[in-house]
DNA sequence: CTGAAAGCGCTTACAG
DNA sequence: CTGAAAGCGCTTACAG
């Protein structure tokens, strides 16, 4: 009973009385049908309801029109926009795009990889991950083009988005001390070693430099990116012997928990203490104070991202890799 | 220069000395080979990194192993959770789950749909879309599965997956006025046309009802599904003549509106109103004081989505078309 | 236990 | 302006 309705090209072929070459040249516009052929064919497309079947076009033409977004966590907003933006260049191309989850870590993103690659998508964005040198490889090697977020460009093949984090961060920082006029501006990151917490940190440093002010030790905290490591770094930083005007905290979890802290000690904020976040997630807008941030243009490096695709697909480009540098947008609210 | 690289089956055939028929049947398992055979043929796979081509596979066997979300809004968490579902059981049958997004209203829709089946997806889920039944019925023609979700078994070919929003109304409003003690329980909704609204507005009708007491029509608002909207209707039932001791919302963005006007006022949540919000989005418990809502089980629903798919395309299930319905789950926090 | 060959549904040189 | 036929890379009856 399944399959049973699909109708193929031969099946419009005969119906319209011309040669399956004839009905795929209609279809493709890839070569001059007589008027009245064309119309013809294109009335009995319609009334038959065919469609190419992009499985067996792809096995002939080696091409998919598909573009993959290979995240590690679907749940995020950030990987969301980038998909939207991806989807928003690559329909106008007549591409699909689809995304795919995988953990960050094991075997199972090799497996995911090898999923997409065995299918034949066109190309591959993949999100920030921990791929080995080797996953990466093996993907350019079946001749899958690819792009990745968030790493250099050195680190592997492919072509690379990211966004300009310290630049971020440095404009944020400029914010509090010519806005605000606050000098004694103290961090909260993640953990050390993970980004982007340390870009984050290095515009935090940068900025005070340029200001002219020293960056306070005593007022540099490390924990972890949630609500729990902004309240244990809040409550450190608050109690230095010379306290902190502002807290700019390296995500927008981190800040909420400084919120709390702040609200625990009945300061007023931004007026006692200031505090900035950094990512804008739906939260940051929804707390009380909103939360003053930066933006990830997540939407418009899931476009570059498909665009760099696309040359490489579909403009014959064969130059070296590249690497698309995206500023950060500072969203002034309440909290500083 | 491109896919230059690419071995195929014939490559590890000759390389292993034997027929592809062999090599074909190592990877599939679907006929016994002589283990020092298949230890050869696996090794030579190793060696050239062989990838069986899904386009060629899909071509012949007329199924792709992939299954696809079609939702409108992809950067909605609860779709994600959905697409994780999914993911989760789909991976373990050896499909992969692919989400792709379309937008509400438009033809949009129908062409995406279209890119999806000439893809050969093996199953489709649809969001809560306005899908018109053509297009369904276009989907089930060409043998796609199909399962749709919100939407009632009658309205449209394949199964269902749905959530009892009355239920988890009811099961919300029962809390209020047995664990707290409320009995002045307004409401406020989103526009009363849109689902899910409606079944939400039912199910505190009905746990009022169940609970021996009246429904309040003047503490029913309609506005719409925003913080706005939750700020313009807590006012408005604020000023009745005998103020609400509780306030329903429709969903957790009219909740933190009302939990603004709580606070203008200077009401204490929720020892002098108890609020409580729907859906548990993230930022439902990163609100201050932390939003007491139902939680919207989108990962079982995916997950239920997929077996259903599965069953139809693994287990021959041939049988009428199915509808499954899954309980929503009260979290209880600090608004109520 | 293994192989030769047909065929899945298209596109595209090649030919007229 | 149009068609016959090869071939994309697999799987699977059929045969031995």
């Amino acid at each position: 009973m399944r399959n049973t309705g699909r109708v193929k090209i031969i099946d419009v072929a005969s119906a319209a009385g011309v040669s399956v070459t004839t009905v795929s040249h209609v279809i493709t516009g890839r070569r001059q049908v007589a008027p009245a052929t064309r119309a013809r064919v294109e009335d009995v497309i319609r009334r038959l309801g065919y469609q190419v079947d992009a499985t067996a076009r792809g096995l002939r033409t080696q091409r998919t029109t598909t573009l993959a977004l290979l995240v590690p966590d679907i749940t995020n907003p950030f990987n969301t926009e980038v998909a939207a933006g991806m989807q928003e260049v690559a329909l106008a191309h007549g591409y699909l795009t689809v995304v795919c989850e995988a953990p960050m870590n094991g075997p199972l993103l090799s497996e995911v990889l090898q999923q997409l690659t065995a299918r034949r998508v066109d190309g591959i964005v993949l999100g920030r991950y921990g791929a080995t040198r080797r996953d990466l490889d093996r993907v350019t090697a079946t001749g899958t083009r690819l792009v990745r977020f968030g790493r250099r460009l050195s680190e592997g093949p492919g072509d690379v988005v990211r966004a300009d984090e310290t630049e971020g961060a440095r404009t944020l920082v400029e914010h509090l001390v010519r806005s605000r006029g606050c000098r004694r501006v103290g961090f909260i990151g993640g953990a050390p070693g993970i980004e982007p917490g340390g870009e984050r940190y290095a515009g935090y440093r940068q900025a005070l430099l340029d200001a002219g002010l020293e960056v306070p030790e005593d007022l540099v905290a490390w924990t972890d990116f949630t609500r729990e490591g902004g309240r244990t770094g809040a409550a450190r930083l608050l109690s230095a012997d010379v306290p902190p005007q502002a807290l700019v905290c390296a995500n927008d979890l981190i800040a909420i928990g400084a919120l709390d802290i702040a609200r625990e000690r009945g300061l007023r904020v931004p007026h006692d203490l200031a505090i900035t976040g950094y990512d804008d997630i739906d939260a940051a807008s929804l707390v009380s104070p909103a939360l003053t941030t930066v933006f990830n243009p997540g939407r418009d490096m899931g476009r570059a991202a498909a665009r760099l695709l696309l040359e490489r697909l579909e403009d014959g480009e064969e130059g070296a890799a590249r690497e698309v540098i995206l500023a950060q947008r500072l969203v002034a609210r309440e909290s500083a």
